[in-house]
DNA sequence: TGTACATCAGTGAACGCGCGTTCACTGATGTAC
DNA sequence: TGTACATCAGTGAACGCGCGTTCACTGATGTAC
C-alpha cells in the first residue's frame, strides 16, 4: 500500500498545513468538493476557523490543493496497480497487462472513492503552483511508451493514444459513479467492454484480446 | 431549429411553471448547476421567492427538472445534427456520417454550453418522473441500429456499442470543457482522433475512415 | 546562562451576507345557482 | 345576467442558519546580546 507522499521530516505536532489538508481530504472523501467547508475543516483539525487563513489565502486555494491531492491519490493507486503486475517473459504481455491494470485502477478509484474522484476533477477557480506528484497523466504516458517499446503499439498511434485511452476510461468512470451503466451490464463487464474497445481503437495486436478479462 | 418541447395550449400569461424552468435554464447556462439559486430564479421570473413553492416542492426538484431540460436540449441538438445529414446512395455512408454528426453535436454542446452541460450530468439528489424527451441515449441507439442495418456494425458488437461510444465522447467532452486537452491538439483534431478511435473500437469498416474528418 | 525582544501561529468573538423556506395574507378567477 | 362563494396562485415580510472572512488579541518560540 502506498500513501501519496512521504514526508521526510518527522511529523512534529503543529504542522497545521498538513493537518488542514488531511482534514480537507477526509472531507471531500465523504461529500465531494461540495462538502469541503472551511469551518468544518477547522473543527476536524481541532483549530479555530481563522487559523486556516494563516496557511491558505482563501478557501479557493485550499480547494485547489485538495483537488491536487485527490489526483495524486489516484495516480498513486494506478502506480501501485501497475507495479503489482510482474514482468512476464514476453514484454508485450507485461505492457498490456500493465495498461489494463492502470485502467482498472482508475475505475476502481472512481467507484470506491467517488468523493475524491469528484474532487480530483471538479471545477477549481484557481490553479496550484507546481505539478501533480505523482501524475496520473504521466503514468498513462509511461505505460503507452512501454506498449510502443514492446512493439504492440504503432508509434504512429502514440500521439493520440493518451487521449483515446483517457477519454474512454474517464467517461466510463463518470458513468459508473453516477450508477448509470446500461441495464444488464455489471461494472466489471462494462470495464471489460470499454478496455477491449480501447485496445481495438489503439490497434493493439488482438492475440491476447480475450485474456485477462477478469480481475 | 428545434425547441425541446412544444406546448399545445397557447402560452397564456401566468404559466409560471414554464417561466420558472426558463429562468432556471438560463441560469444554469451561465453558472452551471452551482449557479442555480431559488431567489434569483424568482427575481428573473418576476415573482416572489415563495411563488416557486407553489409549483416545486423544493429546490432539489427544480434542479432535477432543470437537469432534464438540459439533457433534452443536448438530445435535440444531436437530432438536428443527425437530420442535417442527407441520405446518400450508400446507406452505410449515411449511417456513418450520422454517427459522426451526433458525436460532434455532443462535443459542440459541451464546449459551447458548458453550464448546461454541467447541469445535464451534475449530481441530483432527486429523480424526475418520466423520461427525457427527446432522449440522447435513445438517439445514440437509433444511430447504432442504422449502422447495423447498413451492415457496417457487426450485430455482435451492438450490445456494448453504446457504452463504448458514449464513454469516449463524454470523456472527451469533459476534457474539452475543462480546457485541458493535451498540448498541440485543437479541439477539432482531438475530436477527430477520438471519433476515429471509436470507429476502430466498434470494428466499423475502414474504407471511409479518413473521410468526413472536418466539419 | 539569563534577559529583552521580535516573530508569528493560533484564538475567539464578531461581521455581514445570501440562502432556502415558512406563513398569514391578498386578490383574481371560475363556478353554482 | 348577477351575486355568493370556493379555489388557489402569488405576495411580502420574516425566520433561522451556516457560511467565508476579519480583527484585535494572546501566548509560545526562537534569536540577539
Amino acid at each position: 500500500m502506498f500513501t501519496s507522499t512521504q514526508r521526510t521530516r518527522p511529523y512534529h505536532h503543529g504542522d497545521l498545513p498538513a493537518a488542514i489538508l488531511d482534514a480537507a481530504d477526509r472531507q471531500v472523501a465523504v461529500g465531494g468538493m461540495e462538502g469541503l467547508v472551511a469551518r468544518e475543516i477547522a473543527r476536524t483539525a481541532g483549530v479555530s476557523p481563522a487559523a486556516l487563513y494563516r496557511h491558505f489565502p482563501d478557501l479557493e486555494h485550499l480547494r485547489a490543493a485538495t483537488s491536487r491531492r485527490a489526483r495524486e491519490r489516484l495516480a498513486a493507486r494506478m502506480i501501485a496497480a501497475r507495479d503489482a503486475v510482474h514482468a512476464a517473459p514476453d514484454p508485450g504481455v507485461t505492457a498490456r497487462l500493465r495498461f489494463r491494470a492502470i485502467a482498472r485502477a482508475y475505475l476502481a478509484f472512481a467507484v470506491e472513492e467517488p468523493g475524491r474522484f469528484d474532487a480530483a476533477f471538479g471545477r477549481c477557480a484557481v490553479k496550484t503552483a507546481g505539478v501533480d506528484d505523482p501524475d496520473a497523466w504521466a503514468v498513462l504516458g509511461e505505460t503507452l511508451d512501454e506498449l510502443v517499446a514492446s512493439g504492440l503499439l504503432d508509434p504512429a498511434q502514440r500521439a493520440a493514444a493518451p487521449l483515446v485511452a483517457w477519454t474512454s476510461v474517464h467517461g466510463l468512470a463518470v458513468l459508473l459513479v453516477k450508477g448509470a451503466q446500461p441495464a444488464g451490464l455489471t461494472p466489471e463487464s462494462a470495464a471489460d467492454a470499454v478496455i477491449a474497445g480501447i485496445e481495438r481503437a489503439l490497434h493493439l495486436a488482438t492475440s491476447m484480446a480475450s485474456q485477462g478479462g477478469s480481475r
